[in-house]
DNA sequence: AATGAATGAGAGTTCATTCAT
DNA sequence: TATGAATGAACTCTCATTCAT
């Protein structure tokens, strides 16, 4: 039955450029391996989502392994970029602006399905490249984290935030959107809180920690 | 392999009662499973740890997803079973006595590996067995939920604890300890912050929050 | 159709003493690699041969590499075997006498199925595995070129044999019955030369060479 | 591999001329197929080392039986070749000449790498062109032996050459240099006698037996 | 209950070959 | 003529599972 849907999904071999390529390939990798794990995902998974066998795949990667820490590679350094830009805010910003600035940043995020899938795959398959792993957590991670920390530090000094248990450590402000993040991977679905609602209390939380008294 | 007498091992067929066997098989494969998740674990890693060989597992289950869900149905309803006995404090408890005794339970639950290993299945694998994992949720996991916050809105009702944004959601609290578990099983390795100041800093956070002003 | 040879060929699973398919397997490896070559046999191939399928194999050796190693050490130990007891003539031998049993072994070796698959195996593989070849050489090889040699030059002392070129390089006194091997190896048929002849031309030409005048 | 730049190599597309393009392939084919052989041979590895890419190899052979079949006619013309011209000597050569003559050509040709790849790949792979090698073994190697018999029958007659078994079936004649040829290739070095040794009592054994006494 | 040989269903990877450029 | 992306057909090896003991 000649459907719309190509029947017999023989499309004649389509010839793409090697970067066109892999970052299909990178892609469709993202999405299998972040959904079924490194070991339950077959190569010929991931080239069917790129589009093509899996023999061509080997064009442009030696192997699943190396599929695998391309990916990371990549994804890992998209993931922060989105977040960046949150405190470039001026110097009439109230603590309310920065939390909420703040805040979408966050809960972008944590819906964004690449990241989610990046995350379910750190937590399941780290230990398979400890050493990319420990090269991102020190040169990004903690670079990010440092930065943010000094710009709080700034904002207390300033009096536009208060001194609190967090401004003291304040990368555990993304605690509550991580619970709600994990908690939704576990359930596969948004069913446990609704997001708006842990937002909403997050939110007032942050700004009871931060506000000026 | 064949062909070179295995040195150690072989221990010559010992024979152990059912429930003795499979309780061994349980904690084998949580252990194995929890580390490289379902795909990954062998029947053989599973029955190697629990002392005998891969043949010897099928007397007791009946396949790898039997051993799968048995382990889960099981592991699922020991958490929680070790902070059930929280909150039987007595009236006289101060805000304090409670935080500390609330951390006590939580920070012995994240750093206990049996957890670890549950909790990283559960991010990995729970779309394995969505109906047991809903169940859970519904019977262990929202129940303790509730009976939870109803001890939270009486004890704000009396004046123990301050009306805020955490006291409206409660189950909040955990966030910072598992945002630790989760970065420490994303870095396999303590070293993200030590967990004593997490602690410490989710201590006074939380009595920010909770202790009367 | 129920004929004689098993009609599905599905035989019901055979089990056997490891001793005995071990035994098999390296027959029929022998068989396998001797014709086709290391490369062009596969592990398949070798299982059918040995009465199991290809998982079997690997029931009692590594991969196909160990079975490789474990036929060539084997087989290598067999040759010679054969020709070991050669020389145990009395001292009232002749030239002759000597010469028709060393034909009689040497012919014999050529002509045997298992020797000719060694062989080629040997010219074609044996950079696969240099360091048993050459352990082999070593130890079994030129230690019966030794003994071979010393018991010639004591014919020689004693005038049973005639000191000539062959005497001094006995070794040599092959070759002709290889020659004729080689050639039979690459026409993959008798017709080149009758082996008839060719043994009938040797044992003149050893005979006007070591027969004293 | 991709996904890493190749740092030597690629030099951008030479093109050359069939025949020296075809010639260049059949050298690569004969040296990787007489070291590797025929299946263990890539069509990569020669289309290396012929200095273009495998799909190069389509423009001038058909595929990788026609280049074995191509390089096998090819090579074995080229064989005996070198040889031909040995029996040449005008009638005042003695028995010593005519050795010496004869053993020139034969231990220049059984050193030739070129006709020691020759010879392996016959060994190995005759089977795989069965009607080329009979071919050949009809037209070239019997016709080539029917003439030097016939001379040496002639030599015989004149008195030049005694009569002995080796000059009723001259052939047998190479043996040792064959048997030297054949343990170097199975050892894969010069090591097993030193070919210098081996020659000297070759042409011993061959003047013991042909010359008139 | 426990073992170890044996099996069937893949999975990753290689390679001769083709297609579009 | 030459290239490189893409393909299909193997092939090696793994693993959950079964069978006979």
């Amino acid at each position: 039955m000649p459907t719309s849907a190509s029947p017999a999904s023989r499309r004649k071999r389509v010839r793409l450029k090697p970067e066109v390529r892999s970052r299909l390939i990178l892609d469709a990798a993202r999405a299998e391996f972040g959904t079924r794990g490194f070991t339950a995902t077959r190569i010929e998974d991931i080239a069917a989502r790129a589009g093509l066998t899996k023999t061509g795949v080997y064009a442009h990667f030696a192997g699943k392994d190396a599929i695998f820490e391309a990916l990371l590679t990549d994804a890992l350094q998209q993931v922060n970029a989105g977040r960046a830009a949150i405190w470039r805010l001026d110097g009439s910003a109230t603590a309310a602006d920065m939390v909420d600035a703040y805040l979408d940043g966050l809960y972008q995020m944590v819906q964004d399905p690449v990241f989610t899938e990046l995350f379910r795959l750190l937590v399941t398959e780290s230990q398979r490249v400890p050493e990319l792993i420990r090269h991102w957590h020190a040169q990004v991670v903690l670079r990010y984290r440092f930065v943010e920390q000094d710009l709080i530090n700034e904002c207390v000094r300033r009096g536009l935030l208060r001194d609190s248990p967090l401004t003291r450590l304040f990368s555990l402000s993304v605690a509550p959107a991580f619970l709600w993040l994990v908690s939704k991977m576990i359930l596969r679905q948004d069913a446990e809180y609704p997001l708006d609602q842990v937002r909403q209390i997050h939110r007032a939380m942050l700004l009871d920690q931060l506000q000026p008294r």
